[in-house]
DNA sequence: GGGGCCCTTAGGCGGCGGGCGAAATGTCGG
DNA sequence: CCGACATTTCGCCCGCCGCCTAAGGGCCCC
């Protein structure tokens, strides 16, 4: 009766995302955008220096990357897995209470619609998912055939994507809604044309994004232009 | 530009899960099972007192909770939430390497077959979850028709599961395999009846678990009886 | 109801780690 | 090349947090 089995040591990890000054940097990059190392310092509201140590551990711990461009250097997150802990640790964290009306309204267009790391989450996303399945373009772990055609019609790489090592088409459980959007490779893939036909834009709070006159008309359009093949909703 | 928007604040939960010690107890609690505070301190590593302080802790935190029973505390983890946050930091925590015979055995087991906090994992999981897709039993996010008598039949409580807050049935990714088991509700519904018939039992590493003679007798008859419905391999 | 076991509280010690300012390094623009 | 700007390195202080031993409740059993 000794040491038992080593599992993987979560220690090491976990105290890297411990500290509060650290917390709001992984939070701010959560977007999937890379940051310059001074703007980090000023969303954590720390000095420069700090802040450039705080880096140097998350550096040397594999969560962030980064990415030297003249006197700059980018800071993001290493990969969507870091995202997902994130989220994941969000999920089971107290939510702080909402204080002004500003920070209400802020609040509001996060539930509206966000990015979840790199893809659409919020009310969108899982509105978007909705209309996926009730179109029968998705089944809940792949697209369908004329899910493929909709989508590669759209400028989606669906065939890149399912090349990719990551998941393919995962359902990615939102903590703000309790219910599912399009994750993985092929719901990076679509909000990245989302964003490249102008149909969704970013906001002027971090991680919002805001459906644009002409997004609301090209999704509009391009589920209703098909008549709808499958009549079964899932539960 | 300033305090910018609150997010969930991830780093006390974090911090608590930061110290190896309190990571060394969460982890033995990831399989489902309430400890005692003393079984907890030693396989912590620590003294009681210790122990009791980190319990304290964690249970202010919300994330274990404790039942009293005689002169007998027995900490167990808060939910099935927390254990899918400790898989995921584990999925992207570096795995100590394996020094002694006994315990690459004992890492073999694990990849072999284990629990993911409530329901099985491993091959023994992901070759499950395959053969229920194989069959035509499962989609990818719900049992078909076919699948839910299987199950039923079998004893599992397939309308309980779906009544449960918890989400039913949704793929669960396995750090070891990198592919999928079956989790949820449904996961550890079916999980509980497998330990229910004996067709495993829980072996003497903490999360590992063993298939029976008598589990390979009824599982290999369980899929073999049904013809092939489907012969549509998920890539 | 008294002794023993399990667990918690109290107190004190030691170390790790985050904070800052100042100076060094590196890069751009003239 | 030189000054301006972004970032890192260095040296130092300070507070927090985990550890232990010892003592204090609570519960069981004889």
């Amino acid at each position: 009766m000794e040491p038992i089995v080593r599992d993987a040591d979560i220690a090491p990890v976990a105290a890297l995302i411990a500290d509060p000054t650290r917390a709001a940097i992984l939070t701010a990059l959560l977007d999937g955008r890379a940051l310059a190392a001074g703007e980090l310092a000023r969303v954590a509201g720390v000095s420069a220096a700090t802040a450039s140590a705080h880096l140097a551990k998350l550096l040397d711990g594999r969560l962030v990357g980064v990415v030297r461009q003249g006197r700059h250097r980018y800071y993001r997150l290493a990969g969507h897995e870091i995202a997902e802990v994130l989220e994941a640790l969000a999920g089971i964290s107290a939510r702080p209470p909402v204080r002004s009306l500003r920070q209400s309204r802020q609040a509001r267009q996060l539930e509206e619609a966000r990015t979840c790391y790199d893809h659409l989450a919020g009310r969108a996303g899982v509105g978007l998912l909705d209309r996926l399945k009730e179109g029968g373009y998705y089944d809940g772990h792949d697209v369908t055939e004329a899910g493929e055609r909709l989508l590669s019609g759209l400028g989606v790489d669906v065939a890149g994507a399912r090349a990719s090592r990551r998941r393919f088409a995962p359902e990615c459980l939102d903590w703000t809604e309790r219910r599912a959007h399009l994750g993985g490779a092929l719901g990076a893939a679509v909000t990245e044309v989302l964003f490249e036909r102008g149909w969704y834009r970013r906001g002027s709070v971090p991680r919002a994004v805001i459906l644009t006159d002409a997004g609301r008309e090209g999704l509009e359009e391009l589920f209703a232009s098909k008549e709808l093949t499958s009549v079964t909703p899932v539960t």
